[in-house]
DNA sequence: CTCATTACTTACCTGTAGGTAGGTTTTTTC
DNA sequence: GAAAAAACCTACCTACAGGTAAGTAATGAG
């Protein structure tokens, strides 16, 4: 099946590309070539570009829903869900200093259309969401300690970790890890 | 002088649209258009656009290095100089939902040219330079309470601000100053 | 009053982005 | 093994981005 092969690897690409460079500075022939296709392939599965970006936000949003998923059907402890969140990020930095696909999104919010902005809104709440809810956990056991509701502290968490990858950009990897490690301490988490 | 004039009235708009929309989403003829001017005449003041993202970035130095002289001149204590470091984040989101300069050339990075990305660098730096001064002289004052270096916690409160404009974007401005009241708290701040 | 400079304009040009129409090849299905 | 659907390709098109060349109107200095 060649076919969802190579609409998998678009999305690969796009998501590489968004995480790169941001959305509007990539083209349907930025993905083309490194996938040795033409242009009007992407088209054929994405016919508009907005199709694209709304199907590549959706699967992030799906890849989340079912990474949080893996992690509540193996009952894992609210410490064990915040380090899982913290990987995300992690991840994209090592990946050769990629930004949080959200965040440039954000950032390109006004303009993007309709469509988009509101898979972009929709995959915000959705992750800031799951992130309370595991830090009110965390708090409800004594394992996590901090004032105020777990929204705002989640807020907080994201924020900062979105502004650190973009920082890191300019600033070295450590950047980040510094930011990762005192949001841990402020937590009560021990490194 | 309406050469000085129009001139910074193209670094005015070049830098709202930047905050709004981002550095690749923007044309010449966005900028000609509101000023009633032909896009010629921005390549007359600005021969690319590289020269013109070297010239808003460098101005937003020079207005920071300003801005931190008059504070320094004012004797203003460290409580004052963390707040009014506060105030840019703060007065871009109130005026029209924008973001920081800095954060939307970082997810840019790498589509930049060179000139372009040394100075972001530098900007950054400077930034985060004078923060850590600043937090460092409150500390040694007992005005402000963190643990590890200034520096860290520079670069804890810059990501967190950064990213709070961005998600403002989506979340509403609530996010950004649930953001702040928590940033002030952790510093040993009251409200 | 003239000359040069400053601050533009008009009129282009090239490249690329996003998109489309129609044809061709490959795969699947019956 | 034929028909139909899927997965492309070739060859375009339009719009706009960034940029340039040559000319013009206004200012200001000698």
């Amino acid at each position: 099946m060649a076919q969802a092969d190579t609409k998998t690897q678009i999305l690969d690409t796009a998501e590489a590309l968004l995480q790169d460079r941001g959305f509007n500075a990539f083209s349907y022939n930025h993905i083309a070539q490194p996938l040795g296709v033409k242009n009007a392939a992407i088209h054929y599965h994405f016919p508009t570009k907005t199709d694209l970006g709304v199907a590549l936000i959706e699967r992030c949003r799906a890849r989340f829903q079912q990474y949080t998923e893996l992690l509540e059907a193996g009952e894992a402890s609210p410490v064990l869900k915040f380090e899982a969140y913290l990987t995300l990020p992690w991840r994209y930095l090592r990946d050769g200093g990629k930004v949080c696909p959200l965040g440039a999104l954000e950032v390109e919010f006004n303009t993007l259309p309709e469509e988009m902005q509101l898979e972009v809104i929709a995959l915000d709440q959705q992750m800031r969401a799951w992130l309370a809810i595991a830090l009110e956990e965390g708090r409800e056991q004594e394992l996590l300690h901090f004032e105020g509701s777990a929204e705002e502290q989640a807020i907080l968490i994201a924020a900062a970790l979105q502004g650190a990858l973009q920082i890191a950009r300019v600033a070295g990897q450590s950047a980040f890890n510094t930011c990762v490690r005192h949001l841990k301490q402020e937590l009560g988490l021990a490194n």
